[in-house]
DNA sequence: GTGAAAGCGCTAACAG
DNA sequence: CTGTTAGCGCTTTCAC
């Protein structure tokens, strides 16, 4: 077990300071062209590894930045964590995982390890009920910068970057309205969850637009997994209160719509058709693939990363900011019905 | 922006040194009940955060593992991840994640930043290409316990945590042939990494065991991706090589095969059928659903950080350990000759 | 039980 | 350009 060996070791052999050795490592332009080589080969020849845990100290900084996901085995959030793991590397950024897993003290309980840490900034998409209002206003006070993505809180305050909830899911309502639906639900998700609140309103509007007046029959509020889906479907379906078509506030929602409707014998789309907000990986290789409202992925993670990296590049001076990612409808094989009437 | 504050704040606070609060803090069986309930009581008061780094600087520990995984939008490695996460909440471990994205070069760098921040250990499952190997060396000489989880290194001083991939893949190979299959193909992966060494291994032994001589036009070695999966089969197909039946090394190289099967007409299971090593959650949506060798993730993650732990609190007197997770064949709706023929 | 002293390995600020 | 001084906030002896 070999000791681990100091900038102090590397000064001695060569018989300079360790300052000197430190701003060689760092290249600080202090240094000059020759010593800095030199120090460098010395340095790499003894297997030198810089101590960063001392460096945090000393420096205040840990280019580390915490991000924190209610799930992890799900296709929206493992892509949007590799993509943030992406940006991080370039940027020699180092990140520190946590997953709330949809509970909002263990939300907290990593929120309060990053703190700990020291992390330099903290990208998060907060739990289905999320009661850390509170923390996050610590967080700020402590000039930590912190950035929403995805699932936000309301305050105005803390910067974000959403997709464009309402707006994909009044495309996606519309769309079903044009291809001749008029009996139109939504498996919503929850309405103090801005993802579900935004998908809600779009859905409202969308009906709205074209003078069709909501059922709320056909309008069922909860959560964001694929349980909620299939428990909700089960409900309308036992209740016989099924419309022509269910606007799903997720992609696992609607895959649970379609499994239960799969379960219990009733055909999507013949019986009845779905669209979700949200793709997944798995999209193609359902039968039938779901049409739904899909993002950028990579736009969507760079866009968060890179706010919070000019948030903590700004330090006190930064404005909070807004993003918005635009969203698209994408056409599959579900919401079809003037297709299937035409045939 | 308010001061953090400090162990000394406290102290100050209730005329006490710091020694004290931090050891009250810590449990530290020094202090009184008393004492203890009163320090603790004024800290949470004053919003107290620990400083970790300056924690773990002055105590050598921090309590933090580095995870790296060569791909992480993998149901496998995500599954594995959020397991691997579970265990390390529950035993109040952090979890510093990486992504190798199966570049030697960039596992390294990984490494490095990994002993930077002075992790308790490691556990890691290397790229395909894995020129670490020395690396690897550095960390043991450092007293820094590693993991190596589903793929890793040969040399037999470190631990280990595989799938038993040799009877897995026998297993597989065997049902094939129980089938009434035999002519039976095998997209392996690379040779020099174990788990394509040893799942080859598997399926020679199965052929070997029913008299059915190897035929290396059916065998193909390339990676464990889909698109690796993909170009095999297109590799077959056009030269018109194709087996009976294909068993694939991992579930997406059985993924690329079915998508370029696809493409090119050929039906699966009625043209070829297949059968592949590892489960995903896609699976299920598959149509066909593929015939897999499986195992349980959770079981895999906890040995890995079990291990790991083990090894964190041993300290030197640590004797290497290579475990080996039991696998299953879970039939689905391929490699199922038998079945057609009887129909 | 409690605390004073020493230092983890590094960097910031300043002086030369 | 180089080095000295002084910590960062905490834990670890070890003396009381």
């Amino acid at each position: 077990m070999t000791k681990s060996i100091t900038l102090n070791d590397i000064a001695i052999k060569l018989n300079v300071s360790k300052v000197t050795v430190s701003k060689a490592l760092r290249n600080h332009p202090d240094i000059s062209e020759n010593r800095r080589r030199e120090i460098k080969s010395v340095a790499s020849q003894l297997g030198y590894i810089p101590n960063f845990v001392a460096r945090n100290l000393s420096s205040k900084k840990t280019r580390t930045i915490g991000v924190i996901v209610p799930v992890i085995a799900n296709s929206f959030f493992a892509d949007i964590i590799e993509s943030i793991y992406n940006c991080a590397f370039k940027n020699d950024y180092n990140i520190i995982l946590a997953v709330s897993q949809e509970d909002s003290e263990k939300e907290r309980k990593h929120l309060e390890t990053m703190l700990s840490m020291r992390v330099d900034g903290v990208i998060i998409s907060i739990a289905e009920h999320s009661e850390n209002k509170d923390f996050f206003n610590i967080i700020k006070k402590r000039g930590i910068p912190i950035v929403f993505f995805d699932r936000t809180i309301d305050e105005k305050e803390f910067s974000s970057v959403t997709l464009s909830n309402k707006d994909g899911a009044f495309k996606a309502v519309q769309k079903a309205i044009e291809n001749g639906y008029s009996k139109i639900g939504h498996i919503a998700g929850w309405k103090d969850s801005n993802i579900g609140r935004d998908r809600y309103r779009g859905y409202k509007q969308a009906l709205k637009k074209s003078g069709i007046k909501l059922n709320s029959d056909w309008v069922l509020f909860s959560g964001f997994g694929k349980k909620d889906g299939y428990d909700s479907f089960m409900k309308m379906h036992q209740e016989n209160k099924l419309p022509e078509i269910l606007f799903a506030v997720t992609f696992p929602v609607a895959l649970g719509i379609q499994e239960a409707a799969k379960e219990v014998g009733v055909n999507i789309p013949k019986d009845l058709d779905i669209i979700c907000f949200g793709d997944s990986k798995l999209n193609d290789y359902l039968n039938p693939s779901i049409s739904c409202v899909t993002h950028n992925t990579t736009e969507f993670a760079e866009a968060a990363f890179n706010l919070l990296l000019k948030q903590i590049n700004a330090g006190d001076k930064f404005a909070d900011e807004h993003l918005e990612i635009e969203t698209k409808l994408l056409l599959k094989e579900t919401c079809i019905k003037n297709i299937k009437d035409t045939k």
